[in-house]
DNA sequence: TGTCTGTAATTGCGTGCGCAACCAAGAGCT
DNA sequence: AGCTCTTGGTTGCGCACGCAATTACAGACA
């Protein structure tokens, strides 16, 4: 129970620091840098919405609206899949490309500041180990 | 790296767990129940506004928007603090206990069943040892 | 005493999100 | 072909939350 609630104070607090940061240092959410980090992840930087919204553990609807943000933006384009015209891919920018670049080091060494740099490399192996086996097994209940 | 996407995910499936098991079974969301516990765990099932939300890692306005929900449900009071007027006390009435004894073993009985039960001994203390040395020092910088 | 600063709680407003309802459009079946 | 069933994605609506402004009060100090 006690790591249960360490659990959710952990997260909470570092959710928080982290897009107060990015937020700060580069004006943008830590939800649309994870975005353009998928996207960017894939080849072609070219992603099917409902992969994208698996993959950043969001719904359909907060997907779309999240992604009209960055087509507004600029970073990322939508095209329709030409087999399954029902379909839409979500594209990397060039300009989306570039503005990673820019914003992820900054993000990557908060991360490392509040959270990798504070534990030993045994812990974090732990830490994963642990947290994997809660979702993998969860998954399929 | 991984162990913070490992962290993201874990946390992100197991409060929609959570909640949508608490909210089937009871009726109650895990955010509300938060809020009795927290005040069930106080001598005389009473604290102040502000220790309340920060035990519970909410805003202020958070805080008393939650509460308004659970004063109407006929949970919890309000009552002035006598010594600073401006001040304000939540205060578990004997219905919310009730009400508390009667949710809390389903809830604590599903954290059991998704995460508590999937991990050794070791693995949570490790656990909890590693979250809480984030976020203590996260605090003060 | 009057004023000024700090603090407890509440309200106005905007944002992000999920759910349910809703279009297409593919897939299967007759 | 026509009909249904499923699937991919987008809107309508409502909720929960944080931030900033506000109110009410306390405490300090001239």
């Amino acid at each position: 129970m006690h790591a249960w609630r360490s659990l959710l104070r952990a997260h909470a607090r570092l959710i928080a620091r982290l897009d107060a940061d990015l937020q700060a240092s580069q004006g943008m959410s830590v939800s649309d840098y994870g975005v353009l980090v998928q996207l960017s992840e894939e080849e072609g930087g070219r992603m099917r919405m409902s992969e994208l919204a698996d993959r950043l553990l969001l719904s359909p609807s907060g997907l779309t609206r999240r992604l009209d943000g960055l087509v507004h933006a600029g970073l990322v384009e939508r095209h329709r899949c030409p087999t399954d015209r029902r379909g839409a891919f979500a594209v990397l920018t060039p300009a989306g490309h570039v503005r990673l670049q820019a914003v992820a080091p900054d993000h990557v060494e908060q991360v490392r500041r509040h959270f990798v740099d504070r534990l030993s490399r045994k812990q974090l192996e732990a830490l994963a180990d642990a947290l994997d086996k809660v979702t993998t097994e969860q998954a399929c209940s």
